[in-house]
RNA sequence: GGAGGGAUGGCCGAGCGGUCUAAGGCGGCUGUCUUGAAAACAGCUGUGGGGUUACACCCACCGGGGGUUCGAAUCCCUCUCCCUCCGCCA
């Protein structure tokens, strides 16, 4: 949620900013018509309280019974017109919040102008495409021969676009989300196991609903939803809540499970574990001051780097153009890693500057150390890494001709002695 | 799943239709006193909204939502969460 008084003051930077992400501007105008009915049925309403209120109090002290009937009939009809605005009142407010929800976050002046994921920006490119002496194999074709990926067994259990790990496969992702765990930790991150369910609040406030309400999984019968990402129980590890200046900034990881609807396209990314219904990610989160996010932006991108340097992945950092980021966030970095198997790059990270967005839904504060008044925090976000990606991108960099896989030496300690993983 | 008991300001805790403008205490802040500190004393001490150049002032908030009433922390309905006991369960 943006804060209305930007609609309010600006409306014509908040019109560039709908148009600049590939929007409709018009709710602008609607806010605003909404905004002046709502302020003008306050005010209405307000007084007739005012009135109300004074005048209950004079009839607890009246001893004229006749006087005492006249009033309480005066107030009687008060109330019912107050009963009436404020109807009204909840209408207007209702639409206003409507409109309010659907309105993202206004993007950082360096994210760069665009329409889609074509104007994103390459800020960097990390190591070098690897040569191999001979074809390196997709993991579509490595993992079954391996015996560590079965997709037939995931369709018969669950349906298509699942799959199971199998031995070593399982172990290895495994190995890959203690690791990531544990660096994270070295890097200030204090790790959270939340829980990989949560109510439809949590996801208001995390920016998730009402916007991706398709994307969702929810059970049937209670306000029950699978998490898309760990960034939205950790973002209601604080909802209403008015933290110390002292404890900030807050640094969090944790691994969950995600679970995304997805209306995946039939031709597109169909083969392999690339994309599903389920995925594990290691998530990063950061809630800070406000003047603090810009520096934990860098921080942030710095350590999902870190992730996949450590495995010794080339990878190279994007910056998201204005019609490609995400709905709350202000600016995002994509990270992506080269997978020689099926000869692209794979997004494995995406670290973003929410700004005060989910903490305005949140309701998510600081005390100054000063004593004064509460303010919004910032939060941030990013994967630490994505994990199905990143198992790719090990699988098909570190396969040997022998259609063999080299198990990357940080994962060894999890791998039970198996350094190579074979047929 | 069943029965009962709870939820009040940063914390503890009173209030159970009308000076609630929420008692009292603790904590915190400021001041007086003091070389400094402690003690004592005095004052202040939340959130959101409306309004104002800024004040003033006004409205709402006693777990959430709805209702009764001229008037609700207080009465009614409903939901959530916590505690005790029973049942079930990895």
């Amino acid at each position: 949620m943006i804060d209305i008084n930007l609609i309010r003051e600006k409306p014509d930077t908040i019109r560039q900013m709908l148009l600049a992400r590939q929007m409709d501007a018009s709710p602008v105008d609607q806010v605003l018509q909404l905004d002046e009915q709502r302020r003008a049925l306050i005010q209405q309403t307000e007084v007739l309280k005012a009135e109300r209120n004074q005048v209950s109090k004079e009839i607890s002290k009246m001893k004229d019974a006749a006087a005492r009937q006249i009033s309480i009939g005066a107030m009687r009809s008060v109330g019912d017109r107050i009963a009436a605005l404020d109807e009204e009142l909840r209408r207007v407010q209702n639409q206003l919040d409507d409109l309010m929800a659907f309105i993202p976050n206004l993007p950082d002046p360096r994210t760069p102008l665009g329409k889609d994921e074509h104007d994103n920006v390459v800020i960097k490119t990390v190591g070098e495409i690897p040569r191999f002496d001979f074809e390196p194999k997709p993991h579509w074709d490595l993992g079954p021969a391996l015996g560590i990926i079965d997709f037939e067994q995931g369709v018969k259990i669950t349906g298509t676009r699942f799959y199971v790990l199998s031995g070593a496969g399982a172990r290895l992702q495994r190995a890959l989300i203690a690791w990531m765990l544990d660096l994270h930790a070295r890097q200030g991150y204090t790790e959270k196991y939340t829980p990989f369910m949560v109510k439809g609040d949590t996801l208001m406030a995390a920016g998730q609903l009402p916007k991706f309400y398709d994307n969702l999984y929810k059970d049937h019968e209670e306000d029950l939803w699978m998490v898309p990402t760990a960034e939205v129980p950790l973002t209601g590890l604080h909802i209403n809540d008015i933290l110390d200046e002292a404890s900030l900034p807050r640094y969090y990881t944790a691994y969950t499970p995600c679970f995304r609807r997805e209306k995946m396209s039939a031709g597109r990314d169909v083969r392999g574990i690339k994309r599903g219904h389920q995925f594990d990610k290691v998530e990063m989160y950061i809630f800070c001051k406000p003047e603090d996010s810009p520096a934990a932006f860098e921080k942030m991108v710095a350590d999902a780097e870190q992730t996949c340097a450590g495995l010794g992945l080339t990878y190279r950092v994007l910056q998201l153009c204005t019609g490609d980021i995400g709905f709350g966030s202000s600016i995002t970095y994509d990270i992506e890693v080269w997978a020689p198997g099926c000869g692209e790059w794979l997004e494995v990270s995406s670290v973003s500057n929410v700004t005060d967005f989910q903490a305005r839904r949140a309701n998510a504060k600081y005390r100054p150390a000063d004593g004064g008044r509460a303010r919004l925090m910032h939060t941030l976000n990013g994967s630490g890494l994505g994990m199905p990606r990143t198992l790719i991108a090990v699988l098909e960099n570190y396969q040997q001709p022998d259609g063999s896989v080299v198990v990357p030496e940080v994962l060894r300690p999890w791998m039970g002695g198996i350094d190579v993983i074979r047929p």
